[in-house]
DNA sequence: GTACAATATTTGCTTATGCATAGATTGTCT
DNA sequence: AGACAATCTATGCATAAGCAAATATTGTAC
């Protein structure tokens, strides 16, 4: 399990992009499973399982969205979005319908419970990001990757 | 399965770090994704394997790192590190030592064929980072986050 | 209209991973 | 020295995820 702190013996990736891409997958585990866990016993969510919420409660289709739509948005694999969204209908927080106009396509739609569980869980999660990104004290490229995080809305590559 | 470019439905989430973070997961599950797929297809590894692998090639200490280490670095939870090193020691990378001064601590050790095959296997990895990277054009998070990724080394926040 | 390719989801199967625990060794306190 | 906490790895177990194939529906070519 990642640890952000701590003497880690020196393992000199050769390229700086090797170096920038292993922070940022660092940054990435140590996030993600802060969020896990707190999504986990608080919420009984998996970040999965929340992003798939989050994404249908936001999408501007009136919360119901594709499979493969949520596939992408996850990420996650097609196959893995159909048992994600049975374990979500299991729980009450989205149902299936068919397309009226594509009947291979299925829509899954957040439920109103769907969105409680959401408003409620977002919280934890909006914190947990912030408190661990705010931890994050490691080396200059992790540093980096989470300024650009912070940084204010303007030009991308000026 | 996240694909970088295509008319996705709108999907906003509320705040910037939340749509900035979504956009770190998203480049993080692209890249990794045709990591996997190329070194699996020509090099018979895991992003995992190869990423242990890498870590013990280019640790200051000749080639043998603890698994706790290890597990820092993939990242990994330390047991599935456990099994991870005994996947690369029956493929003949890497062999196991218990530490002479603690006998509770295991080293691994990587082998010279673990030599070879990292250095073969780190053609495909660097090339297919750098082209997966080239290749996203998606909207202006991803765009920043990959503009991170490729900076000239300079002051992480000025 | 029929055959066939394309699209969208589901399901069988395998496996890497995480969690919890056990096992082994070391350090500490008295 | 003995007891007990701390550290490090391995293992039993459960599960989410990927891959490949099956299924269902739609579009296309002739």
């Amino acid at each position: 399990m990642p640890q952000v702190t701590g003497r880690v013996p020196r393992i000199e990736l050769p390229s700086d992009l090797e170096r920038r891409w292993q922070a940022l997958r660092h940054l990435e585990a140590v996030v993600q499973e802060a969020l896990d866990r707190a999504l986990q016993n608080e919420h009984g969510l998996s970040v999965s399982e929340y992003t798939a919420l989050a994404a249908l409660a936001y999408s501007d289709d009136g919360g119901h969205l594709r499979q493969q739509v949520l596939a992408d948005a996850i990420p996650l694999q097609q196959s893995s979005v159909s048992r994600l969204v049975a374990r979500l209908e299991r729980m009450g927080l989205t149902e299936r319908f068919h397309c009226p106009t594509d009947r291979r396509g299925v829509y899954t739609q957040i439920t109103d419970r769907g969105r409680e569980a959401v408003t409620a869980a977002r919280a934890t999660y909006v914190n947990v990001l912030e408190q661990t990104l705010a931890g994050i004290s490691g080396d200059r490229e992790l540093t980096a990757l989470v300024g650009q995080l912070h940084r204010d809305a303007g030009q991308a590559s000026p």
